[in-house]
DNA sequence: ACAAAAGTGTTATTTGTACACCCATGC
DNA sequence: GCATGGGTGTACAAATAACACTTTTGT
């Protein structure tokens, strides 16, 4: 038993893991609730902060025990604690949110979850807690964000064709871009490196690019700002 | 006392409160702590989450508080949470920013704190905890997000003329901007309202505006974005 | 030779930049 | 009538939008 003077919320992580490959609809990851409260139900994988554990590492390792998911991007998205979004008492929920490409990454379900599952956006299961208001939140913010922040590219596999690129960016955005336009555009802002070429594809082999992460951040100390 | 299973963080807001008038630099408000840790140390207004309160009351109500201002934009930044960043214990900051123009709020010392004062951007002492990176974040997030939400008005009286909008800016973003160019392009926006005239000053009288967040509502749900 | 996706050139339109001058007011 | 900032017209440059055709590969 720990005593304080005071009463302490309880403080949690929950991720929520944008997943996405070429031809298909962005995807969340969900695990199916083993346990009550909820138990049964979908909801975004989360648990307690460890108490010598920074909130970044707790959120890493709970998507590490109940997903498998490892070594991916992931970021704060916002700190939600409404007095009663939990039954068990206050818990104040650090969420984060992590974009993997689903080709690269096999989600693995563990004890606290009796499944994992990928869902597109459009078919979301009814979630536990406030866990619809955290997906909505962080939504609106990879929307927001992906159009001055280079983070669209965490969605593709290392190397990418620029339709790919094109195709993500039409998903995330949800309307339809100049094909001309993008890619000189992309190509303009000098941030994408040449890697190869595509091979046994029943059509002309497009080139191969991958994100220059080092020459974004020099071009981003000299005032360049990724747009679009 | 309050006794649980397992140990609990304890949970603090913290606000970084800007401030701004024409002619002069951003400013910070920051209290000087009565108490211990840090005690005689500068640092930024907050304090512990009550059990039942939303974490957005308890932002507005320790700014209320420690410095007497009150009914003014707050937004949630950014939680901090390192195991080491309270020498009392684990302790998660749940931080926010608000938007405040200095001509309207006299700040007001509150028993907590020794006293309170507006300081420029430059000129800031040194701060207790990990404070420093708490308004370094802060910052980074307001120049960010200046540019494409209309949070600047915030900075400024519900009626300002032009000239005052485009100082505010070029202090943010720290550079000068064409006048004719901010001018139209502002106008064009179609989300200022035309409030009368400036009176007894010593040249032409400038129009005076405020936003009219009713028809920004509309137009950014026809598709509209704010941009610089 | 055909299907399928990659890749390119050119023009019209919109938007941004750069100037310099006239205007309304208080003193 | 002069000093002080407010406010505009216009020409030129740059970025963006719109358009459809040619290229390279596997089958």
């Amino acid at each position: 038993m720990f005593s304080y003077k005071y009463p302490r919320p309880a403080v949690t992580v929950d991720c929520v893991i944008f997943g996405w490959q070429p031809m298909q609809k962005l995807k969340l990851l969900l695990i199916e609730r083993a346990h009550d409260p909820h138990a049964g139900c979908w909801a975004l994988p989360g648990g307690f902060v460890d108490m010598d554990e920074d909130i970044d590492t707790a959120a890493r390792r709970e998507l590490q025990e109940e997903t498998g998911v490892t070594n991916v991007f992931i970021e704060q998205l916002y700190t939600f604690g409404a007095p009663e979004r939990d039954p068990r008492g206050r818990t104040i929920s650090v969420a984060y949110y992590a974009l993997v490409n689903l080709s690269e990454h096999e989600p693995v379900a563990d004890s606290d979850a009796a499944q994992v599952a990928w869902f597109g956006l459009e078919e979301l299961p009814e979630l536990a807690f406030d866990h619809a208001l955290i997906v909505k939140t962080a939504i609106a913010r990879l929307r927001g964000k992906v159009r001055y922040q280079p983070i669209g590219f965490e969605l593709l596999p290392q190397e990418f064709t620029l339709s790919e690129l094109q195709l993500l960016y039409e998903t995330i955005l949800d309307k339809p871009l100049n094909k001309r336009n993008f890619r000189s555009k992309l190509l303009k802002m000098n941030i994408l490196a040449q890697k190869g070429q595509q091979i046994e594809v029943a059509h002309r082999p497009a080139t191969l690019y991958s994100f220059d992460e080092a020459r974004y951040k020099v071009l981003e100390a000299e005032g360049f700002v990724f747009e679009l």
